[in-house]
DNA sequence: AAACTTGCCAACCGCTCCACT
DNA sequence: TAGTGGAGCGGTTGGCAAGTT
């Protein structure tokens, strides 16, 4: 079934709109009883905008209360960057927390700004996770189909070991700036996006109870202290000559297990079937420290070493893809 | 001063959902 | 119950203005 081009339909007008336009589509067009945009060429053949397109002028711009085109304030920047890692890319309902924005305002100031703030910040604005922890995912999806070999290639070759906590590193995870950048860019952050949403609400089919739990959570976290997004710094390891290669320190029992994802990831990925400690995830990243309030709660550093560069890591990981999906070396498939 | 780049934002496109028949 | 069409949404594009070379 083709389906009709985009208002592409009884010669209607598309294009930039001018306030004549805007004057005779909110004299003459209003929303139906019925629900429906009654505009269109066989009703009002001077204007020629299609109900599609006159709705999204109408919700977008012409809103009564869509009155604020100043630019977004810090406090702004952080409650969307907070509900899009609650909630993702829910416009309308983060632009709903934000009088005077619409979603598409909300929208546009994401892609064109924040995502690139993130980024700058060593922050994937996709996930709200360090790059440095999706290094370590995929270091441990590449190793779920050969987690053996994988490791005594490690072992066997130190430049095959990822780089990230060497201080003479230029790669942007660092513990310096994972530390500080966040509060460069917004002094009141309070490090929120390190950390992942609570299980509770971290899932791909949020309700909608769910979402305003999100949303009241992220807007006020002193009202429910369980639910805390902010409690636990991740840093990676300073040090490059530590001789450790195994994970050491306490974890906090007594604090909730909900509120902290990255103890489930460290715990879960440094353990194999049978429970044993295995510290390769940490190696490829050259160590993690957990730190709450300035106090080690748990560390991680790899064992000394040659280091090998991070752009020599990524190569070698593409090495290991290919092996992993020996297809990729085939010639072209054209179907 | 002209060409080029960058950032902003309104508007468009295509999809899913849902109400209605 | 299936078909249809509009509403709503997320992702993307394109035009314009400001800044830079």
């Amino acid at each position: 079934m083709v389906r009709p081009l985009y208002c592409d339909k009884l010669g209607m007008r598309k294009g930039s709109w001018n306030e004549e336009d805007d004057a005779q589509m909110l004299a003459f067009v209003t929303k139906q009883p019925t629900g429906n945009w009654q505009v269109g060429a066989p009703r009002k053949p001077g204007l020629r905008r299609c109900g599609k397109s006159c709705r999204i002028r109408k919700t977008n711009v012409l809103r009564n209360d869509h009155v604020r085109h100043e630019s977004f304030t810090p406090q702004e920047e952080e409650l969307i960057i907070k509900l899009h890692s609650a909630i993702g890319s829910r416009w309308p309902i983060i632009a709903q927390q934000l009088p005077g924005r619409t979603d598409n305002d909300v929208k546009n100031y994401w892609n064109t700004k924040l995502k690139k703030k993130l980024s700058a910040m060593g922050i994937d604005p996709v996930t709200h996770r360090p790059f440095s922890q999706m290094l370590a995912d995929y270091g441990n999806i590449s190793g779920l189909t050969r987690t053996q070999t994988r490791i005594g290639s490690l072992n066997q070759n130190n430049n095959n070991k990822i780089n990230i906590n060497n201080n003479n590193n230029t790669f942007f995870v660092s513990n310096q700036e994972i530390q500080q950048i966040p509060e460069t860019f917004f002094p009141n952050f309070n490090n929120s996006v390190k950390t992942e949403p609570p299980e509770a609400i971290k899932t791909d089919s949020l309700d909608l109870l769910t979402q305003l739990q999100a949303i009241t959570h992220v807007k006020d976290p002193s009202t429910n202290p369980d639910l805390s997004l902010t409690q636990f710094h991740v840093s990676l390891a300073s040090s490059s000559s530590s001789s450790s290669s195994t994970c050491s320190g306490t974890l906090n029992e007594t604090t909730p297990q909900q509120s902290f994802n990255w103890r489930d990831f460290l715990i879960e990925n440094s353990q194999d079937v049978n429970g044993n400690v295995n510290d390769e995830g940490f190696e490829a990243m050259g160590g993690i420290e957990v730190v709450k309030d300035d106090t080690p709660l748990m560390s991680c550093v790899k064992e000394s070493g040659e280091e090998g560069s991070f752009v020599e890591a990524m190569l070698d990981g593409e090495n290991d893809m290919l092996l992993d999906f020996p297809g990729l070396l085939g010639e072209p498939v054209y179907y």
